[in-house]
DNA sequence: GGCCCTCTTTAGGGCCTT
């Protein structure tokens, strides 16, 4: 079995994208903030209102280091940002006051709430191979995951044993002989190791995100079917996110050429080289995660956005598909 | 199978995943 199993130890190629993507949250969540404003106080002491200057920072333009600045450290901003406009307190009515401090606590809590929830999300972005299309009658017999926080260990990947003939070896290049044979372990087996593996890599009370493209339709339910085959449920705080629904918006964006939302043309449009073969579960991870960064940028999607607009868990993709079965 | 779109919603076709 561990022979098939296999854990990243930072070859280089992989260090290469785990580099990339372990900074680039960061660098969406400056995005996404990069049109705010924000409002702060500066000078005076706390307890003497009176004394306060408050100072309107636009945050509109050239985001690349003042943003780094701004999520560095919010005390900076002040020091960080050239004023805008400035006012003081005294030039104001109370309305206009307690509204700019309602901006200035929401604004700077929700950067906040940002970059703690970003910090605290574990993201694997993960593929499958299977021996064909149906839940029901077909197996996995390839999984990958990349952690993309990066570092040691932060790519997991193994082929599967299915205990049936491989039909579709045109479409991967996985034979039967592959993957039927001692040394390759079977769902039941790798289950508990990558349960195992998922929680060694998830952050101290911090939350579980799994992306797959086309996940809702295919991979997800794919994954539930396995494991309740083998007597296991998927852990309840494993969220996922597909980012099919990712590639509509960017088809809805006005001027996009976007013409299809398969990976591959998702690659195409983004520019992304071929990164080994295409249809074998790493390849295709490690296009998705560049073609996800693209996409969140676009989109200026943060952490919280992905968790709190796209992100399903395996109970209530299950219930979902209950009701609709129902309602026929 | 789920989702979206439309010549639709009491439906059907196409895309996407292997």
């Amino acid at each position: 079995m561990r022979a098939a199993v296999c854990f990243s130890h930072l070859q280089l190629p992989r260090c290469q994208i785990h580099t990339f993507t372990g900074s680039w949250w960061e660098k969406i969540h400056n995005f996404s903030i990069k049109s705010s404003t924000i409002y702060s106080l500066q000078g005076g002491n706390n307890n003497n209102t009176n004394n306060k200057r408050w100072t309107q920072k636009s945050l509109s333009t050239n985001t690349e280091g003042i943003g780094k600045n701004i999520l560095s450290s919010k005390r900076n901003i002040a020091q960080q940002i050239p004023d805008v406009t400035s006012f003081t307190h005294s030039n104001l009515n109370t309305t206009r006051v307690e509204i700019n401090e309602c901006k200035s606590i929401h604004l700077e809590q929700k950067i906040t709430e940002n970059k703690d929830a970003s910090k605290l999300v574990t993201i694997f972005v993960f593929d499958i191979e299977t021996t064909g299309f149906s839940r029901e009658n077909e197996r996995i017999i390839e999984i990958a995951l990349q952690d993309l926080s990066g570092g040691v260990n932060s790519t997991f990947e193994t082929l599967v044993n299915p205990d049936k003939f491989v039909p579709n070896q045109q479409i991967h290049g996985i034979s039967t002989y592959m993957v039927n044979k001692p040394g390759v372990p079977r769902m039941k087996d790798l289950i508990p190791i990558l349960i195992d593996y998922v929680k060694d890599r998830q952050k101290p009370g911090g939350q579980i995100l799994f992306i797959a493209h086309n996940g809702k339709a295919f991979d997800v339910p794919f994954l539930i079917n396995e494991f309740n085959r083998c007597s296991f449920e998927i852990p309840l705080y494993w969220k996922f996110v597909d980012t099919m629904s990712l590639a509509r918006e960017i088809m809805k964006v006005e001027g996009s050429k976007l013409s299809s939302k398969s990976l591959q043309a998702l690659r195409e449009y983004y520019g992304i080289p071929v990164i080994g073969k295409a249809h074998r579960a790493m390849a295709d991870v490690n296009v998705l995660a560049l073609v996800l960064q693209k996409m969140t940028r676009d989109l200026k999607l943060t952490v919280p956005d992905l968790l709190e607009n796209y992100a399903f868990t395996a109970s209530e993709l299950i219930n979902n598909s209950k009701k609709k079965k129902n309602s026929r």
